[in-house]
RNA sequence: GGUCUCAUCGUCUAACGGUUAGGACACCAGGUUCUCAUCCUGGAAAUCCGGGUUCGAUUCCCGGUGAGAUCACCA
């Protein structure tokens, strides 16, 4: 058993988007490749921009990719007197003091050293210490860290080997005047606390990781491994994701009908491969060969196209039984009353053209209802358009007199076709296409000796004579 | 502006100094007795720029340029 455990720590202001997901993707296929434990840790100390039904969002999301956790969620917003007694610690020992200062007063420094082209340094503000005894603190002010500046080497699985100077570290505040810790200091008391082995997050944090150092010596903790994931890019340049970027709900993707291993593939393989060209895997196969140090170390651009692709093959490798369980809220109104066995030989026809369920009603609906003529389908295409009505009605009607006598199995069919073709010496493009017009009124369906056949023998030929009587 | 990081086809990426710079998505063309899709075949498409080191740089070094991140009582 492998004492590995990671975690995802997302601040519940919102919906998860596919940053979002990667993030905590990435964490959990560390943990799961070893044996470990992957932990939900809810940074709900910012009490003004949490934002109601987010949690249970986040949690839904993943559950939905099968991004189970395996301890109960943590709250920060719970754990306040755990964070207090830690700060306590620090101030005890003279590493923590009370702010003086109002926010405008370290606004004013601010400006000042911006006035001055000198970078601000909060703790060439620090107050002198009061004589004697730990610094007092109220709980009123805010409670920052009275840091040690020195310059600092360390390793990270994504990003290599880092180095960073004495002059990025700083008195920075653990906390607020509302009595809340910061994220830079609970989060770290809460991985301690928790066990958490490697930590794995988002890069905008990388340049606040010397800070952590020195919060790390400072309460005699030794820091886990750290793991800096790149952004995922907008395609505009910068600036925000857009939605097409990714920046929409995780859940919009599976109410369209993506299905969760192919968004895991896609994620994963985002900024990621096992050095081989494969390019499509099952969700076991990635817990396997996920190397948190071979992540590219820079953003990659999120591409729908290629999910897009991704989901469609991850539907093709579905069984039958897999994809008629998974399809089910996606059927078409007009398909309600429709049994499953009929449903079942409509999805085998389909599956290797659906990219995504929510196709599914414009490309079975014909299976369940008798759509009305569209003129369109034979006056725009590209043979048809040029034959006179005469001819197609005549086409037509010989079809039907063979149909007639047809089974209507898939094999006598096929050669009733066949001997249709030699009979009224056309090419299939012709009469092929006019027989899948006048039996599905749909721009796109499936191969038509495999349509005919579902739709059986009343359907196709009532449909057969609709087309005809609106000659 | 300071600090940190990064840089191969449009996109995601492969190539532990020697390859005709490989694969995939997307795109284009052809094939699979109709359409859309699948599948197959083929095509176009890249090492940011400039110096070094080396017999030889996509690869190592330096300098530009570009991109991203960060400099909160947000996380």
């Amino acid at each position: 058993m492998s004492n590995v455990k990671t975690r995802f720590a997302p601040s519940p202001t919102g919906f998860l988007h596919v940053g979002g997901v990667r993030t905590a993707l990435f964490a959990w296929l560390v943990a799961k490749q070893s044996g470990g434990k992957f932990i939900l840790r809810i940074e709900d100390t910012d009490q003004a921009r949490e934002v109601q039904g987010s949690v249970e969002h986040i949690q839904e999301s993943l559950q939905w990719l099968g991004l189970e956790w395996d301890e109960e969620t943590y709250f920060q917003s719970k754990r306040l007197d755990i964070y207090k007694k830690w700060a306590d610690k620090l101030r005890e020992s003279g590493r923590a003091y009370a702010d003086p200062y109002t926010p405008e007063q370290v606004q004013e420094f601010r400006e000042q050293a911006k006035r001055d082209k000198q970078p601000f340094l909060y703790r060439n503000h620090r107050p002198d210490p009061p004589a004697g005894g730990p610094p007092i603190w109220d709980g009123s002010q805010p409670l920052r860290l009275k840091s040690n500046p020195k310059g600092y080497s360390w390793h990270d699985e994504v990003m290599g080997d880092l180095h960073s100077g004495e002059e990025v570290i700083d008195d920075f505040i653990l906390i607020k005047s509302d009595g809340f810790p910061t994220y830079n200091f609970c989060h770290i008391i809460d991985d301690h606390e928790m066990e958490v082995t490697h930590v794995i997050r988002g890069q905008e944090f990388l340049a606040s990781i010397p800070k952590y150092l020195n919060l790390y010596e400072a309460l005699a903790i030794k820091p886990p491994i750290m793991a800096t994931m790149p952004h995922i890019m907008s395609e505009m340049g910068n600036k925000k994701l857009s939605k097409r970027d990714g920046a929409k709900d995780i859940l919009d993707y599976r109410d369209e009908g993506y299905l969760p291993e192919a968004m895991i593939n896609f994620l994963t393989t985002l900024g990621w491969n096992d050095g081989t060209e494969q390019e499509i895997f099952a969700v076991d196969e990635l817990i396997k060969k996920f190397d948190i140090s071979k992540i590219q170390k820079s953003g990659a651009q999120f591409d729908e196209r290629r999910l897009l692709w991704l989901n469609g093959a991850h539907i093709r490798k579905l069984s039958l039984d897999d994809l008629y369980e998974k399809v089910a809220p996606f059927w078409p109104e007009e398909a309600k009353n429709a049994d499953e066995s009929y449903k079942k030989r409509v999805l085998t026809l389909v599956q290797e053209r659906l990219k995504f369920f929510a196709e599914l009603p414009e490309l079975t609906r014909f299976f369940f209802i008798d759509l009305p003529i569209n003129p369109e389908l034979i006056s725009t295409h590209k043979q048809l358009k040029n034959y006179e009505h005469s001819r197609l009605k005549e086409l037509l009607e010989t079809t039907l007199e063979s149909l007639q006598q047809s089974d209507f199995s898939a094999d006598d069919l096929k050669e009733r076709l066949n001997k249709l073709l030699e009979l009224t010496d056309e090419k299939p493009v012709a009469l092929f296409s006019l027989i899948r017009i006048a039996t599905t009124q749909a721009p796109a369906s499936p191969e038509l000796t495999g349509s005919l056949h579902t739709l059986g023998k009343d359907k196709s030929l009532s449909r057969i004579n609709s087309q005809l009587a609106n000659f």
